[in-house]
RNA sequence: GCCGGCGUAGCUCAGUGGUAGAGCAAUGCCUUCAUAAGGCAGUGGUCACAAGUCCGAAUCUUGUCGCCGGCACCA
């Protein structure tokens, strides 16, 4: 039987439609996914998105609209950025799903009240009403709100609570024994000094008045579930619904670093106190900023990804997005950056090389040519290995590096003047071209899949026109 | 404030004790199979700054400056 492998993104958050950021996270994912596909592993590949919580419900009231309506459209719009992405996940979660998700977290949520895991306790905060939400005392100038000028009031609730406290040293032992493995590794260090400051159990439910829009608590119509513990259990709400609950644990998370901690200490606790396996790791990305800032509406510098994709074509996108950015820093977005790389790498690179080599076939029969063997090898070495340690980045640098091995090797034998050993040397480089095309594959499916048609068909056709 | 990271060619970055590197951009030469594509060569950096250790430091130590991240319920 072949070995289960389980990917998931986060799940978006739906109060706007898709950034670049999200199709990044999708894009790296998908090359994951992909690749362990090739290496043979049966791949469940999941995305989808969060629908819950007060932002929503402000976001849907500001558009003018349902709630539910306003969450179907966004959540669409998540899908269809996966559709134009060529994205190849499995399923889609949504967590408005009332078959799919909610029975899950009820299920959860009951087994850890039972075992006095989920308790309630008076929750005592000061709620800004112009913020509609609870407020730090540190966040305060004397004793105001900083946004709203305004005293906030002393607040009393009950909530539920969960027993983080109980879990802490058991999700560090994880951390420690890298049961749990986080890429890239400062990022652990960060969690690990996090949780030796000590960690107090978390409120893990709303009073309804606070929190409209979400899953009640089971037996207790006052409350809503805190969104974060609801949602986290979308990765296993999926398999469960669809009878595939054989793929936990998780193979990775891909994740924003925004999200970090709660895919490191809250779900690792939620999992370990339904007794349940840990994920095996968690890749944290950066983010995509755009003129130095980090992407918002009121800045006006969102790069919006449906808009590339229709200006730049798919593959120019999904390359640009893995090349030029490395996967765990924050890296930054420009039109101009991402012109350059399309025609140096892309069009002159890729594409030309491609081209020539295929015009030189529909001369010349191709013999066997092993001159470029060694090149292949190691493009070959140097791509696995950097794409397991997931730096798609240098990965495809080392594909690249192939590419201008074979125009190197062009120049120098020169197979259009007519030697005895032109055969040989055309073989060669359609040799080095078919091993372009396989490491090329995850990466850029499409791109991958034209070369393979025109090796083929023996015919040249540009790939990427300049621009 | 505390903890951690970073500051190397115009840009993106690699380089953890031994004569400064790659890619892109820019310049010159060669070439024409190819998407006005390709190859070669040069240019380009007091490796943030200062002091120290060492025969020798981008690389180790200390200090200064600058930038970034974390310091819980924010999806």
């Amino acid at each position: 039987m072949k070995d289960r492998f389980y990917i998931t993104t986060s799940i978006a958050y739906t109060n706007s439609v898709p950034h670049v950021g999200f199709a990044l996270e999708l894009v790296q994912a998908d090359v994951i996914a992909r690749y362990q596909r090739i290496l043979g592993k049966d791949v469940l590949f999941l995305t989808g998105t969060d629908e819950h919580g007060a932002k929503i419900v402000k976001a849907a009231e500001k558009a003018g609209k349902n709630v539910s309506d306003f969450t179907d459209e966004m959540s669409l719009k998540f899908k269809e950025l996966a559709k134009i992405l060529d994205i190849s996940n499995d399923d889609f979660i949504r967590t408005t799903d009332e078959k799919r998700h909610w029975p899950t977290v009820e299920n959860i949520w009951k087994k850890l009240e039972s075992q006095g895991d989920i308790y309630k306790k008076k929750y005592k905060g000061l709620y800004c009403v112009g913020c509609e939400s609870f407020v730090k005392e540190k966040d305060l100038v004397n004793g105001e709100c900083l946004i709203h000028h305004q005293k906030p009031e002393e607040v009393q609730e009950d909530n539920y609570f969960f027993k983080l406290s109980k879990y802490a040293d058991k999700v560090k032992s994880s951390l420690d024994k890298e049961e749990i493995k986080i890429i890239p590794s400062p990022r652990r260090n960060e969690i690990l000094s996090f949780i030796e400051q000590g960690i107090e159990d978390i409120s893990c439910s709303r009073s309804k008045e606070n929190l409209k829009w979400g899953i009640p608590v089971p037996g207790d119509d006052e409350q809503i579930i805190y969104i974060w513990f609801e949602a986290l259990i979308n990765y296993i709400s999926a398999l469960e619904s669809s009878g595939r609950s054989d793929f936990w644990p998780a193979d990775i998370h891909c994740i924003g670093k925004d999200i970090f901690r709660f895919h490191s200490l809250l779900w690792p606790a939620m999992l370990i106190a339904i007794g349940s396996k840990v994920p095996k790791s968690i890749f944290v990305h950066g983010y995509i900023t755009s003129n130095g800032e980090k992407m918002s509406k009121s800045l006006g510098n969102v790069i919006d990804p449906f808009e590339l994709v229709k200006k730049y074509g798919l593959d120019p996108v999904r390359y640009y997005l893995l090349r030029e950015f490395s996967p765990t820093e924050d890296g930054g977005f420009t039109y101009e950056k991402f012109e350059d790389r399309y025609n140096s790498d892309l069009a002159k690179g890729l594409g030309n090389l491609v081209s020539r080599v295929l015009k030189l076939l529909e001369k010349v029969e191709a013999g066997s040519g092993s001159d470029l063997d060694s090149d292949i090898k190691k493009a070959k070495l140097n791509c696995e290995r950097l794409l397991g340690e997931l730096k798609f980045n240098e990965a495809l640098a080392s594909i690249w590096s192939l590419i201008g091995s074979c125009d190197k090797y062009i120049e120098t034998v020169k197979p259009w003047e007519n030697t005895e050993k032109k055969k040989e040397e055309i073989g060669s480089l359609i040799k080095a071209i078919g091993e372009i095309e396989v490491l090329l594959r995850p990466f850029l499916p499409k791109t991958a899949e034209k070369i393979k048609e025109q090796l083929k068909r023996k015919k040249a056709e540009p790939l990427f026109p300049r621009i």
